[in-house]
RNA sequence: GGACUCGUAGCAUAGUCUGGAUAAUGCGACAGCCUUCUAAGCUGUAGACCGAGGGUUCGAAUCCCUCCGAGUCCGCCA
């Protein structure tokens, strides 16, 4: 219908289709209109200017009027039209998918480190990339998601030297959390002797070198982390296509880093290979370290590769923490510099810390909140409101239900927010579940399933529903902001701002409870009811695809 | 020292890319709304010189410059 519009305007004022598309805004209230044309650009007084066109122009249809206020020009859609057209969309295909986009995309994101503890900063990242997967998909990209674990390096080093060293026997629980304490400890060591680092070094060079004995420790120890974080996944819903390991691009890396200097791209400085960007105003970057053991940069190398050439990728996104933004700089330009042709087409989606009060969280100081400390408050005050309110539930269900609401508060406290935004963690916000929440939302979609289980009527006659009958101005505006949806995932899969799609399903959920406050569905006027329980019924529909696309699953009753 | 990011009511944020009509929302405070669809909700009141100062423009929270404050990064961690 913009497209309607635009071409008319533009046939009246001479201007380009899609720059009169690219001026038509949202007036600021709904008695406003609905589709704004800002007349300042036209020449002459724009207020005459505005007077002008709305006499040359001739309404597209499904539209109803169009007024002249200040120097705007304001269109308003034919209401009944407009809901009429927007249900039967979402009967037809739930909206539908976007247009298939014929790019194939990778989305490399979670990356945690095996022999570390999993903690809040990850979770904003899984649950950020997570989202971004399923909305781009949502939108027509064939998206490979991609998780790429930090199995190898020196923090492996540095617990299995430690866990080498001194501890005399291995546990049988809770390993993941022994493993990761071990980490600590032995970074605390180091610290503390630095003179112990040679033997650290050491492991190091066993482990690159493929030293049996610490291989096999290698090997136990990673799997014990590689099942906690399998827990956590499982848990947050989050999915992999594919799952790469530092360990299995550690030696390419090493041969393209070593060919870099053949290149005469990188250059030996103490024993180190560094490539010299400073031209370009990005540092010296370090490829391989002087002892020859692989660094971070020299795995990128390789897995850059891999990613473009093994799955025909099209665009490479890596959702990495902003810290590294100097980090991959370096390593797209690299990758240019070498002739890589796709080094242009890879993205570094980078986002805000999450921080405690007291400053940086690090987990080689110890001070930071685990995922699991987190998820087991969120848990037990889930559990709390849920009986608080069902008393007579059975376990099983408050038990479930508890733990939705839980992982809702959770993840949609790591998404509403401009992902560049350092995050201050408030264990009271992610516990807060009122207001600007996961389960506010939640509560809405069981707010619609309950008014249609209420009505006792049947959801398939509803298609049928006389839409003429909706008359209120607050159903209209439902419909309106309903229908912005598949705007805002396209946007989103352009722009990643992901923040905006959980901010657009809090207007439309206060708008609902706006509606459900002021009108009653289940009455006796039966052909009233069934129009606005079709409403509803398309309400529920969309908020269920967008808490969907978040990670956020729906409950029918809480 | 250099680079990048952020600065919006007491607090937490949206809006900034792409300038436009009364700066929006939540928490907190105060005053209300449950014998009718779940009050995890809704309504109302108070609360913002949009960090400061310049500039561009008919028009700036939004673009440009300077400054201030905070955070992050700056060769053998990832």
């Amino acid at each position: 219908m913009k497209e309607a519009l635009s071409k008319e305007l533009a046939k009246a004022t001479g201007l380009a289709e899609d720059l009169v598309l690219g001026m038509l805004s949202v007036p600021p209230g709904l008695e406003m209109g609905d589709l704004a044309f800002p007349c300042f650009r036209l020449g002459g007084n724009p207020n005459q200017a505005a007077i002008g066109l709305s006499k040359k122009i001739t309404l597209p249809k499904g539209f109803s009027k169009v007024e002249v206020q200040g120097c705007y020009l304001n269109f308003f859609y034919d209401r009944a039209i407009f809901i009429q057209n927007l249900l039967s969309q979402l009967e037809k295909k739930g909206f539908g998918h976007g247009a298939h986009k014929k790019e194939k995309v990778m989305v490399e994101y979670s990356q945690p480190n095996t022999h570390k503890a999993f903690h809040i900063g990850h979770l904003r990242n899984a649950v950020l990339g997570s989202a971004l997967v399923n909305i781009m998909r949502y939108a027509g990209y064939d998206v490979v998601a991609s998780n790429y674990m930090g199995d190898i390096g020196n923090h492996v080093a540095k617990s299995l030297w430690y866990i080498d060293k001194f501890c005399k026997s291995l546990p049988n629980e809770k390993r993941g959390e022994w493993l990761a304490s071990q980490y600590v400890k032995a970074t605390k060591m180091i610290e503390e002797k630095p003179e112990l680092k040679p033997e650290v070094d050491k492991v190091h060079k066993k482990l690159d070198a493929g030293d049996k004995p610490f291989i096999e420790l290698w090997k136990k120890t990673r799997d014990w982390s590689l099942d906690d974080f399998n827990n956590i996944y499982n848990e947050l819903g989050v999915k992999f296509d594919v799952v790469f390991f530092e360990s299995q691009v550690a030696d390419a890396g090493k041969e393209i880093a070593k060919r870099l200097v053949d290149k005469g791209l990188a250059r030996l400085d103490e024993g180190s290979l560094l490539v010299d960007l400073k031209e370009f105003g990005l540092d010296v970057f370090l490829v391989l370290k002087s002892d020859g053991t692989p660094l971070y940069s020299t795995k990128d190398l390789e897995l850059a590769r891999r990613k473009f050439e093994e799955f025909k990728i099209n665009r490479s996104i890596y959702v990495v923490g902003s810290e590294q933004e100097l980090y991959f700089k370096q390593l797209f330009k690299t990758l240019e510099l070498m002739g890589f042709k796709d080094a242009k087409n890879c993205f570094h989606l980078s986002y805000g810390l999450v921080q405690l009060e007291s400053g940086k969280m690090s987990s080689r100081l110890g001070n930071i909140v685990t995922y699991q400390e987190l998820r087991d408050k969120v848990m037990e005050k889930a559990h709390e409101e849920v009986e608080k309110r069902h008393a007579d539930w059975p376990k099983q269900k408050s038990d479930e239900v508890a733990h939705e609401i839980g992982l809702a508060a959770l993840k949609f406290s790591m998404l509403d927010k401009e992902r560049k935004r350092v995050i201050i963690f408030d264990i009271n916000e992610a516990l807060s579940f009122e207001g600007e929440s996961g389960p506010y939302l939640q509560y809405v979609y069981t707010r619609c399933r309950s008014i249609i289980k209420k009505s006792c009527v049947n959801e398939k006659s509803l298609k049928d529903a006389n839409l003429n009958l909706l008359k209120e101005p607050e159903e209209f505006e439902l419909a309106r902001r309903m229908e912005a949806l598949p705007d805002i995932i396209e946007e989103t899969s352009a722009t990643y701002k992901i923040n905006s799609l959980p901010r657009y399903l809090l207007d439309l959920a206060q708008l609902f409870n706006q509606y459900y406050q002021k009108h009653k569905v289940v009455q006796e006027d039966v052909e009233l009811m069934q129009a606005r329980l079709a409403l509803v019924k398309g309400v529920a529909e969309v908020m269920s695809i967008g808490l969907g696309l978040l990670g956020i699953k729906t409950v029918e009753e809480m």
